[in-house]
DNA sequence: TTTGGATTGGACCGTCTAGTCCAAACGCTA
DNA sequence: TAGCGTTTGGACTAGACGGTCCAATCCAAA
């Protein structure tokens, strides 16, 4: 702990743009760190947390092992600033998806299949599948971890899910006796199987199979709670 | 000519099990294998694949590590042995249950409901959950691993419950448009559910988690393929 | 009793890795 | 230019682990 420890700083910037040239250039202090998150991301995701060495992380961020060291005390350290970081714009972004769909609208069945789309891609698409699939082999060792990742999937996304049935039943544009448990069934349907598909998040999902994928969930999910009198049109494709 | 030596357990050793030539009295010959297959399910699901040495294995069986290197060649084929050991009753049992459960009956959804309950118990259940969690984990490195114990839930079973599906709609118990779809969907709420809730086979399933989890699934399963005229009652509890 | 495979204990090797230590080099800023 | 914090490379410790080798021993069958 008493180790000196460069300023926090954890911007939020997760610019694609990175191998900036400039080697000396631009205040160094939080370069190094950067370029220590990403090539950790990088060589986690392929090899795992505890088949990866410390030294191969510093190679791969092109950087002296002790300055690994002088960043983040411990191995343990590392993995847990490479995992927070990849899983800090999670969150927020869920809000984002639900902020736009799931409300009162005109066709249910393509704001949900947007809304499942945007959520499986969240949780298993090209970018994060890998990662997960590190964190969730290897969370055994660090339990913690999965928590800021699972918030989005878990039971604070489930929360919010099931407010919106809760309404969107209320206004009539579905009948749900149990919104709780809808939201619990909605995410079987969507994420359960998406986790299978993609081997639990080893091989990322393509686009092709996220869409049928969410389309069966959210067929049978409208099958069964689309009130009565509404003609629950079958997908059109 | 050196001694017996099993020798090149490395690449040659391919054959599944040496099938002990069994030279010796009947009961010797198995009996330190089995000793060591047991202690490995034991230790392994505790404390994971690699996180186990050998010789840790060895110990917990009371045996010298040289034994196990004797029986089983290297560590791969230990853990090898080890899974297909535990995972051969599996598809066996599945049979089982299908046998008993799916077809024309009276009570479909107590029908329904049992075959589930039965199918979560066999992959999540006490007995199999903390060896499945570490195969899950840890295929990585031994993919082959979970093919044995992922056909009961993957397209061999898949298949088997899609023609269940298929006949009881020929019957009119059920009206399914696409049996293969439904049959994955209900796969995505039996066992998807059952897998989050048991943190991906980390924890056991309590019976009355599988009884609520297994009701969820099979509500929203026949309320969305009930026949429309059937009354497809809800759960009495 | 002899025989020969099965078993044992333990030394041993090579490799990998987390983490430490340090002196020299570097680069920014006063 | 001098000072000062960061970085570097590399040597080093300590421990874990897979796997091998071997001499001694056990034990049932012939």
């Amino acid at each position: 702990m008493g180790r000196r420890r460069v300023a926090q700083a954890k911007g939020s910037d997760t610019s694609p743009t990175q191998l900036r040239a400039n080697v000396h250039a631009s205040h160094g202090v939080t370069e190094k760190r950067v370029r220590i998150l990403q090539a950790g991301m990088r060589v986690f995701a392929r090899n795992g947390f505890q088949r990866t060495s410390v030294e191969t992380v510093a190679i791969a961020a092109g950087v002296s092992k002790q300055t690994v060291y002088n960043h983040f005390g411990d191995k343990k350290g590392l993995i847990t600033a490479v995992v927070s970081t990849a899983a800090d714009p999670l969150a927020e972004e869920f809000d984002t998806i639900l902020g736009s769909t799931l409300a009162d609208c005109t066709d249910l069945r393509a704001n949900f299949e947007d809304f499942g789309r945007r959520w499986v891609r969240l949780l298993l698409g090209p970018d994060t599948s890998a990662l997960r699939w590190v964190m969730l082999a290897e969370s055994e060792s660090q339990p913690e971890l999965l928590a800021a990742w699972g918030e989005v999937s878990q039971e604070g996304a489930l929360r919010q899910i099931a407010g919106r049935i809760e309404r969107l039943t209320q206004i009539g544009q579905l009948d749900v006796p149990d919104a709780w448990r809808a939201a619990r069934q909605l995410r079987a349907l969507l994420l359960g199987e998406a986790e299978r598909v993609s081997a639990f998040g080893r091989v990322a999902l393509r686009e092709e199979e996220i869409h049928e994928l969410v389309a069966s969930g959210i067929d049978i999910f409208l099958r069964a709670y689309a009130p009565a009198g509404k003609t629950n049109p079958p997908h059109p494709q």
